[in-house]
RNA sequence: GGUCGAUUGGCGCAGUUGGUUAGCGCGCUUCCUUGACAUGGAAGAGGUCACAGGUUCGAGUCCUGUAUCGACCA
């Protein structure tokens, strides 16, 4: 769309709508996939969770990406930069559960003709989980919407034929493929043994998922009992679960204790007899430096659990409360009626009875002394997570394999890191793995973990003969499809089949985004075009989820890295430098600030952050860009008001000295953007435009005009017409829209699939970059002296006498005309040659009225 | 507690392989209004680079320690 003309008064107002339905329209974004892989710049462009909020950490980020993109694309990179939408996991069932006041009873049968009601109720209507699934994607289809809608304002140049979503059909399917070939190579095993496990949504936690909370807690020091009475004090954080304990523990050197290891003692209350015993965890300068072993109060329980092969004694159940059921192993009538006592309690009530039955007893020492300490929870979870034993499934991830630990280890030091030190934190996140990855979840909307298990002929499940799917059925829901070679009256019978009810952790699908993008197993030819991807950009925070997932997946199924790349952006601060927050009520609506600023005002500001670092929230930044899209336009309206002319009418010195600068920038500019630091490029280009704005252009006028005839005319605007061409080019990653508007009042095509700028080209004009800083020293002096006697720039001057070196002097000589006619001076300049910084003096011409 | 990063003019940031007067934007001061631009233009003031020590002919730029801030992990 080229218009040819120069408007009258540009202005920034409409550009957005106007070259938005213009790319549209001519497809400028569209992968062109006939493209080789060599050809082909690729991004693992990171899937936004669609049911949060947007806010301008987004913006930020993919605008970082997107200059990027741009800039691979004008060098004639085929782009592929497919957009995705995370609408997996928690984040949407609970949006979901409040949006329509609805909550998923997977017992109910479905009701194909449900719609929820108008207004929310009270209470939340209790539905199918197909209904709940549906619901699911009817809300997220929505949101997305409302997120394309943000991308494309803002200029992200995604092909938006190729979106796709973790939820859908050809997610879940390659989701599902990766996790069988897992299985069939014994990377994705099933296993009985303790979970982190969150009460509130009844669903097993990784590793990855966890946070430690400064909690209050209080020291409980309890009396266990020796067989000859004699009491022994331990204390406990958990006096609730002092019905769990299968030992008593002390560290092997520790003298007070070493007599009775080997020894039983009684758990008051209960009176169940449990051993004591030695391992080096216990640390003798805690409490009274022996503490009790639950089943299980955290995770040291579980590693001395493990190591010391002690019993099993669960009391806590699935929804965080004590089991009804009075365990086989407390014999005593006490003990029984002890523990009826707190039967379908939660844990904090259970730990108030157990504290006064204590004191009833007289097992309670002196006070309770409350502590801060640390508890685990789950990220997403308002209350402490338990230790609850279930069969979950796993994927190997080096957490429990020296060998595939070290191999992940490696790989991250195969990527190319931005910025480099993001690398140690892969590290230590790799080399602290204490476990697999948990990759099942108790919950609903998600991909379905795709096997069901042979039922025995008592009707019972066993879980080691698993049924899998025929791949070409993929995807498959256990809970509705049948295992090959079943039928659907078999399910749940004797000698039947049973579906897995779980759905897959959301990073189980999420890191095989590389894959999902790339058509892996389902479009080869689309596959061999981008795999592996040149890019992850991501936030920090999910390092050790997202990107260590991805790089997991990648290795076990391909045994390669899934980037060559890692651009790790950086967080969004408010300007006191506090993390933005929702409650805080500074959260600013990201569509809110392109109205205000324009797109490329705030894609400005984006760009000023830098690679890694997080970045104060600046609306005085978006202004600055704002005034220089504003000049841009203002700038190029002068310079194509002059005309142009054909390159090979550059002669001047001073035109060529100005090309050859505008070369260093080039490169510059070329040389920050494949190491991925557009805001680099961004200030050498905004740098030289400003100065070229200011002086040159300055410089110049006059012999534009033709004052000094039609050659040095001709010289002149053939070197405004290029430079303009070349930083037009410049700012197109971070400016799209301005600089597509400005494109089209001269040039055909799209200025962002017409080529980045060559230096070699601006070079070959000759002309050495270091007589523009002497020309522009002369002229900056001149100015002075009408600004120190403060008048206007338009007075003259006369006698001008400049001292510089022979070399400087040489350079202003060859640009002397142009500086007299800028600075009003008559006459010529008297030159003097002195070595050191260049000097000028000048009198103000005599005012004749 | 561990790891990593940061500490440069009032504020926000650049300073690549150590090398003459430490750059930029905002803000500030003074001046200029109407031939690209008042969402403007020109000139100028203002830092010795957190602190202490070290390596070096020479350090903001490398090393050690301390302090403060932040992130991640315990």
């Amino acid at each position: 769309m080229t218009t040819n003309t120069v408007p009258e008064k540009p202005s920034l107002e409409g550009l957005e709508q106007k070259w938005l339905a213009s790319w549209d329209d001519a497809g400028t974004y569209a992968f062109d996939r006939t493209a080789t892989r060599a050809d082909v710049f690729s991004i693992d462009t990171p899937p936004p969770t669609v049911s949060g909020s947007l806010h301008v950490g987004h913006v930020f980020s993919y605008t970082h990406t997107d200059c990027v993109a741009r800039y691979q694309r004008m060098t004639g990179k085929k782009v592929f930069y497919p957009m995705g939408w995370d609408d997996n996991g928690l984040p949407t069932e609970r949006r979901v559960q409040n949006y329509f006041g609805v909550r998923c009873d997977p017992s109910l049968p479905y009701d194909p003709n449900f719609e929820p009601p108008a207004e929310v109720g009270k209470d939340a209507i209790a539905i199918s989980r197909r209904n709940f699934v549906e619901l699911c994607e009817r809300l997220t289809v929505e949101d997305e919407k409302v997120f394309e809608e943000l991308w494309r304002r803002l200029g992200i140049s995604v092909d938006w034929k190729m979106t796709y979503q973790t939820i859908g059909a050809r997610s879940q399917a390659i989701s599902q493929r990766a996790f069988l070939n897992n299985l069939s190579r014994n990377e994705a095993y099933q296993s009985e043994a303790p979970t982190l496990w969150d009460v509130t949504f009844r669903t097993a936690v990784a590793q990855a998922e966890l946070e430690d909370r400064e909690r209050p807690g209080a020291y409980h020091r309890v009396s266990f009992h020796k067989p000859d009475g004699e009491k022994l004090f331990i204390e406990t954080t958990r006096p609730e679960l002092l019905a769990a304990c299968v030992a008593l523990v002390a560290h092997p050197d520790d003298e007070r204790y070493q007599p009775l290891f080997g020894t039983t003692v009684t758990s008051p209350l209960f009176g169940v007899e449990v051993p004591v015993v030695a391992h080096t965890l216990a640390d003798p300068e805690k409490g009274s430096g022996i503490a009790m072993i639950c089943t299980f109060g955290d995770l040291t329980d579980v590693i001395w659990w493990r190591e010391l092969q002690l019993p099993t004694r669960p009391i806590i159940g699935w929804d965080g409360r004590i089991i009804s059921e009075v365990p086989a192993w407390i014999t005593s009538e006490l003990g029984q009626n002890v523990y009826s006592a707190t039967a379908g309690l939660t844990a904090h009530s259970a730990k108030e009875k157990i504290a006064e039955l204590l004191r009833e007893s007289g097992d309670l020492e002196g006070e309770i002394r409350p502590i801060t300490h640390p508890v685990k929870f789950f990220e997403k979870g308002d209350k402490p997570l338990e230790i609850v034993t279930t069969r979950q499934w796993y994927i190997r991830n080096g957490g429990r394999d020296e060998k595939l630990r070290g191999e992940l280890v490696a790989r991250g030091g195969e990527i190319t890191w931005h910025p480099a030190h993001m690398q140690v934190r892969y590290e230590n996140w790799v080399e602290g793995l204490n476990g697999d990855w948990l990759i099942s979840r108790q919950r609903f909307f998600g991909v379905p973990l795709p096997v069901w298990y042979a039922v025995d002929n008592d009707g019972h499940p066993k879980w080691d003969e698993v049924l899998v799917p025929n791949d070409s059925d993929l995807p498959i829901d256990p809970s509705s499809d049948c295992p090959p070679g079943y039928t659907p009256d078999q399910r749940g019978v004797a000698g039947g089949f049973i579906g897995d009810p779980d759905v897959m952790d959301t990073w189980a699908t999420s890191s095989l985004t590389p894959q999902i993008a790339g058509g892996w197993s389902v479009d080869d030819d689309l596959w061999q075009r981008v795999w592996p991807f040149d890019v992850r950009p991501q936030a920090h925070e999910i390092i050790r989820t997202w990107l260590f997932s991805t790089v997991v997946r990648a290795h076990l199924e391909s045994n390669e890295l899934p980037w060559k790349h890692a651009a790790i952006s950086g967080w969004i601060l408010d300007p006191d430098r506090k993390k933005m927050s929702k409650s805080k009520g500074n959260v600013v609506t990201p569509i809110d600030l392109l109205d205000e600023h324009g797109s490329d005002a705030v894609r400005y500001w984006a760009a000023s952050g830098r690679p890694g670092t997080d970045t104060a929230f600046d609306v005085g930044q978006m202004k600055i860009g704002r005034r220089l899209a504003v000049k841009l336009l203002n700038a190029s309206k002068f310079v194509l008001g002059q005309g142009t002319a054909p390159a090979s009418a550059i002669a001047a010195p001073i035109d060529q000295a100005l090309l050859a600068a505008l070369a260093d920038v080039v490169d510059q500019a070329t040389a920050a953007f494949e190491a991925f630091n557009y805001t680099k490029a961004l200030e050498v280009t905004e740098s030289f435009f400003w100065a070229f704005c200011d002086d040159h252009l300055e410089l110049v006028k006059d012999r534009a005009y033709g004052l000094a005839g039609a050659d040095e005319a001709e010289s002149a605007k053939a070197t405004l017409a290029v430079t303009l061409e070349t930083l037009l080019q410049l700012f197109a990653p971070f400016l799209p829209f301005v600089t597509e508007e400005v494109w089209s009042w001269w040039q055909e095509g799209s200025v962002h699939t017409g080529g980045w700028p060559k230096s070699a080209a601006l070079r070959a004009h000759g002309g050495d970059a270091q007589a523009l800083d002497a020309v522009a020293e002369v002229l900056s002096q001149l100015r002075k002296i009408k600004s120190e006697a403060k008048v206007s720039m338009k007075a003259g001057l006369e006698n001008a006498t400049i001292t510089a070196s022979q070399a400087q002097i040489d350079f202003i000589g060859q640009a002397a005309s142009d500086l007299l006619a800028a600075g009003r001076v008559s006459g010529d300049f008297n030159f003097t040659v002195a070595e050191g910084q260049i000097l000028v003096t000048a009198d103000l011409t005599a005012t004749t009225e």
